[in-house]
DNA sequence: AGGATAAGTCTACGAGTGTAGACATGCGTC
DNA sequence: GACGCATGTCTACACTCGTAGACTTATCCT
């Protein structure tokens, strides 16, 4: 009997916090990119992000001005870091490779900028962001590590494999890729980067006919 | 001055048709078809797919249920008929590219299944749909053309490439592979293809370790 | 302690969504 | 020539969206 307290004060995300803008910031900035990474900028909505940062959604306003400016920052906080995984070329096929298949695997839940991407790219708005924020990130840093004729554009050929890789095995959930075994899967995968990576001038034989 | 008849009965691209049911439906689909290729599901109401087949938003559920069953339609009319261009496994890899990076020109305006899957795959819905299309149309197909081990997997590896291609080219606008100049592009893309399509027994010398 | 100000919330609006149900209209057939 | 039914439309509902403006509340400084 007797009515409970309709709000019971036991772990509340929000109420605990003790008005830090800083960290409530950091805590929107965090939820709106695991939000956008998984849904993608059309597939979630302010509210949603904002509760599962503990706050209302007016406040995301308040900090970043409107979704799009939170989806901007969203996209460098994503894009910044690390996202190539290793910067010795000797390895760099293998490497991509492995960690492609590894986080592409089924049972992987790994948040990622390529993810963000797939999901978003459909709006336009965002997809500009986006452009802005890989050619800006990942592209160069990738072109950086190639030699040779044509690497800003062997760069960019490799870049759209792995979205490719991602979109098939991640979104859409394509069986034959799915089905493959990993360690397979991540040598073919090597094969096709070895001959995006390498240098084409350095090669021994070019192969392929002159026209 | 004076103003103009609200209604001005000029080329009424509605009033015109006749009633005919099978027409309509069709007028639909190809609307649909369209709409979801320039803007992906969620970027596309029923409202606006029924305004340009002349009609209103509720003659579209009525014709297909819903507009998810009038999306399932869509990609079957979508990836039903050709989409592999050529059958003779001598010059696909060539034929593949070359297409490829016509039809990804930034002044080509191609309506590409491909275009349809990456811009409807962020709905969870559309892209079991999409997947379940592209198994049976797309992909079953190309696997038919290869020979050898691993016939399924390589050609969902070169399904990924060719969907990393449009996203990069067409979604996302990427500098790099846009400036690039498409002679050079669509050889570089020759020599994946032939990569991914040739048998692997059937060559020389495999190269990679056996493990 | 008290007031200033930052931090956060509430209410609301205007627009857009998919679609259910009732209504209007034109065509083929007797 | 009029009826019947298929073909097409109108209105409406219940919802979600981004965000603008007014409001409340906690924290810090003096």
């Amino acid at each position: 009997m007797k009515e409970d307290p309709p709000a019971p004060p036991s772990t509340d995300p929000a109420a605990r916090r003790p008005r830090d803008a800083k960290a409530t910031r950091e805590a929107i900035l965090r939820s709106a990119v695991e939000a956008f990474t998984r849904f993608g900028y059309d597939g979630v909505g302010v509210r949603e992000i904002a509760k599962s940062a503990g706050v209302t959604a007016m406040l995301v306003n308040r900090y970043f001005g409107s979704k799009e400016q939170l989806f901007a920052e969203a996209v460098e906080e994503s894009f910044a870091p690390r996202t190539v995984v290793t910067d010795d070329p000797r390895t760099l096929s293998r490497d991509v490779a492995r960690v492609l298949v590894d986080r592409t695997a089924p049972e992987a839940d790994h948040l990622d900028p390529f993810l963000l991407m797939l999901l978003s790219a459909p709006n336009r708005r965002s997809a500009e962001i986006i452009r802005e924020g890989i050619e800006r990130h990942v592209e160069r840093h990738l072109t950086g590590l190639l030699t040779g004729t044509g690497a800003r554009e062997r760069a960019g050929l490799a870049l759209s494999l792995i979205a490719g890789v991602w979109l098939m095995r991640k979104v859409i959930g394509d069986t034959a890729l799915l089905q493959a075994e990993g360690d397979d899967l991540a040598r073919r995968l090597e094969e096709v980067f070895e001959l995006l990576f390498r240098d084409p001038e350095r090669e021994e034989v070019a192969g392929v006919q002159d026209s």
